[in-house]
RNA sequence: GGCGCCGUCGCCAAGUGGUAAGGCAGAGGUCUGCAAAACCUCCACCCCCGGUUCAAAUCCGGGCGGCGCCUCCA
């Protein structure tokens, strides 16, 4: 059973998809007008361990929407200074995306929409429509409002206390007239230069928020849809503003669960594009880390915490990891015959309390430490010949249904058949060493050795040989 | 000004009433030609001050410090 924090009721609810066994979630995803940074993607790698807890631990099918959001001001003002068109503008940053989350092991979602396709704008085109039927809508200097007078509701996901409000934060960044500040904008006037759909009344662009509820709406069927997710940041106003005009216009609620991840901090500030303190992928690799360092990193931290990104916590991301591959190596290397029924006591173990970390709402810090209990343990069989090759599998699967969840072990060892070296260089400098060391010639087997740890790969001699592997 | 979150070992980080998981780094040891890996041992009066309780990192009150939101944001 699933516990999982709900910003709608501010408590940790018991999750289970309304319909049959199938999750429909959405995930407000990237605006395309840049490469997304490591910040953005701590909320892409946890929606990506939530969805693997839904579906693999707990055995639910999943619908899954992100989006990209490839029509905004930023996207619109990136195109014009490019000179480039919208679409073939924002396609570059969907492929840089597609690159990152691969490196990531963001797992495949079900759709990927955009706002401009075709039939995401129709289905905004008829949510307007619906709000306009139903009263919620006026028009002011060719644009579509939401009237927030109009939902006594309004309000209820970000708990803001308008009478409270600071006198000089911000109200009303739109250069568009309103009849209340806190009125927002569903469809903007056309203007001049800038991209136009005549599909509503006046034609215009959507705006920001109207896209999510319409993409949502289309591809996950009747509201109300099970989660939708976020960056915590989006809570107010976008969020608040999807409920606004998907329940104006449906008449039912429109998510059961909301669930948003903090921010990622770098020099315990908020990492933003307009801070000017990001990183991306690309960065992080130039530096020698490796991207599945980034996703431990990213899982290490519960969801609802800040993390404070720094080079040493990178670092350290990167020495945990490779303690866990070693020991998968060192599992893959049992050959001792015969099993200890011990050793599938202690891995089913192991897989409970895993299992109750992760449904205690994506408690992943606490499932790592169960994690790193077993590795411990079955270290220390292997080391006293308490594990045979018949504990093998029982291991192996428990360390795969682990991985399915967390996609970290299969990412870093994919990263590992890509070494500095080639594989049959190092295969054959292995024998080399091999020859000098029997004639004890331990000076040129030590200088085999530096050499190609100067290059970025590790050689470690047992009683079974010797093994390498990526620095 | 209103609202919210956070403060646990040198670093990262779980733990929300029963006496502090785990990882990284460090010290000593076992093993090893050496190294690495692995194992064993060691390493925390939980920001401060009050209170409640048989019992508080955990609950309450008051400080101090940090971050965020209040219509660009993941």
């Amino acid at each position: 059973m699933m516990r999982l924090y709900n910003t709608l009721t501010h408590a940790e609810d018991t999750f289970a998809p309304a319909v049959d066994n199938t999750v429909r979630m959405y995930t407000c995803g990237l605006t395309v007008y840049a490469r997304g940074h490591i910040g953005n993607f701590r909320t892409f790698v946890c929606v990506d361990v939530l969805r693997r807890t839904l579906k693999h631990l707990l055995g639910y099918r999943m619908l899954h929407v992100m989006n990209f959001t490839d029509v905004d001001d930023r996207t619109i003002a990136g195109a014009q200074k490019a000179g480039m068109d919208l679409r073939a503008y924002t396609d570059q940053y969907i492929a840089t995306f597609l690159e990152d989350a691969r490196a990531l092991g963001l797992e495949e979602v079900e759709e990927m929409p955009r706002a401009t396709d075709e039939v995401n704008l129709r289905a905004m085109a008829d949510l307007v429509g619906a709000l306009d039927k139903s009263g919620h809508t006026y028009r002011s200097d060719g644009s579509v409002y939401f009237k927030i007078s109009s939902l006594p509701d309004y309000g209820r996901l970000a708990r803001l206390d308008h009478e409270g409000m600071k006198p000089g934060a911000r109200v009303d960044s739109d250069n568009y007239a309103k009849e209340d500040a806190r009125d927002f904008v569903l469809w903007k006037a056309a203007k001049d230069g800038e991209p136009a759909w005549d599909i509503v009344d006046p034609p215009g662009r959507p705006g920001w928020h109207l896209e999510c509820s319409a993409m949502a709406l289309r591809l996950l069927g009747g509201p109300p849809i099970d989660i939708h997710a976020g960056g915590i940041d989006l809570i107010f106003p976008h969020h608040e503003n999807e409920i606004a005009q998907s329940e104006a216009a449906t008449g039912k609620p429109f998510s059961r669960f909301w669930v948003h991840v903090e921010y990622l901090l770098v020099d315990d500030r908020k990492m933003s594009k307009s801070l000017g303190n990001t990183y991306t992928i690309p960065d992080v690799v130039a530096r020698g880390y490796r991207p599945s360092a980034v996703r431990y990193l990213l899982l290490s931290a519960h969801y609802r915490k800040q993390l404070n990104f720094t080079w040493a916590s990178l670092t350290q991301a990167e020495e945990s990891l490779t303690r866990l591959t070693d020991f998968l190596a060192r599992v893959d290397a049992v050959t001792r015959q015969g099993s200890h029924p011990e050793i599938a006591e202690r891995v089913d173990e192991g897989r409970k309390a895993f299992a109750e970390a992760m449904q205690d709402d994506l408690n992943t810090a606490a499932a790592l430490g169960a994690i790193f209990e077993l590795v411990r343990a079955l270290n220390s069989a292997i080391d006293a010949g308490e594990i045979g090759a018949g504990d093998v599998p029982a291991v192996r699967d428990a360390f795969d249904r682990f991985d399915r969840v967390l996609g970290v072990l299969s990412l870093r060892r994919a990263e590992d058949e890509q070494p500095p070296v080639p594989v049959e260089e190092v295969e054959r400098l292995i024998e080399e060493r091999h020859a000098v060391r029997r004639r004890r010639d331990f000076a040129t087997a030590d200088q085999i050795r530096n050499d190609l740890a100067a290059r970025g790969v590790l050689l470690e001699d047992s009683a079974a040989g010797t093994r390498w592997k990526r620095k």
